[in-house]
DNA sequence: TTCTAGTTACGATTAAATTCGTAATTTCGA
DNA sequence: TCGAAATTACGAATTTAATCGTAACTAGAA
């Protein structure tokens, strides 16, 4: 039961951080706490601490040629989102894609999910 | 960046032991831990302490009958998948299901995947 | 130049997860 | 009956996550 190290998994609270710089774009402490405190109530230094402590890790990059540094996510939006889904599957799925994507497809009741989907199957056929 | 208390959200040791219980049924700690000692060196007690403390999240259910208490998981696998991938949709992928499916075919290269995927789509025209 | 608002750095605190040693308890066989 | 073996209970130690207060620093305005 030890930590993968090769591979770093962000927490809930850096998914959230992760998130809105995907969205944003490359911001600064001030931008992202702004954002997020729409929705959440963190202080700050909270926020500033967990963006130093995702840079440590290498989750995020950042500019400090100003004052207010401006960071940036590490790995693209898909990248980050392909490895927390391979975790899963591995954990969860008996190492089974498609038992992950019957399981979510049973959890769908949107029609247009279902379309999106069988686009995206028959464009593999080609 | 709260947790979530209401829906109990097993941890990476914890989802380890509800996946051998799922595979072996209903088990004393000493057939759980024999089972994990195939892959991993984890001390007897650290297992018991793990299934005690999942008995206080009412992740397990025990029976307290012999000395050697019964332990089965509280909720069935499918259930746990379901409440998985839902926490996952939401926090990594916007709450949209597609796009997670879109993800997940990506990553697959198994054509049996695919097969299996473009049946489930065809049962839900009916 | 000096003050101030804004920023980063540092470290403390709390809670959860993980690990396991040791004590207490129980049961079964000699 | 009594003791050994197995089991549970208890709690300590360690690590990581998350939070934030306060100190230190910096740049621009007055």
């Amino acid at each position: 039961m030890a930590r993968d190290k090769s591979v770093v998994k962000p927490t809930e609270a850096e998914l959230t951080l992760l998130n809105i710089l995907w969205q944003m774009g490359p911001a600064t402490v001030r931008q992202i706490h702004d954002t997020l405190s729409t929705t959440q109530k963190t202080g700050y230094t909270t926020v500033l601490k967990i963006l130093q402590i995702m840079h440590e890790k290498s989750l995020v990059i950042r500019d400090e040629t100003n004052r207010a540094h401006v960071y940036a996510a590490a790995n693209s939006e898909m990248h980050t989102q392909s490895s927390l889904i391979k975790d899963l599957i591995s954990k969860a799925f008996g190492g089974s894609t498609s038992k992950l994507v019957m399981r979510a497809i049973d959890e769908s009741t949107s029609a247009e999910d279902i379309d999106d989907i069988r686009q995206l199957l028959n464009s593999l056929d080609k």
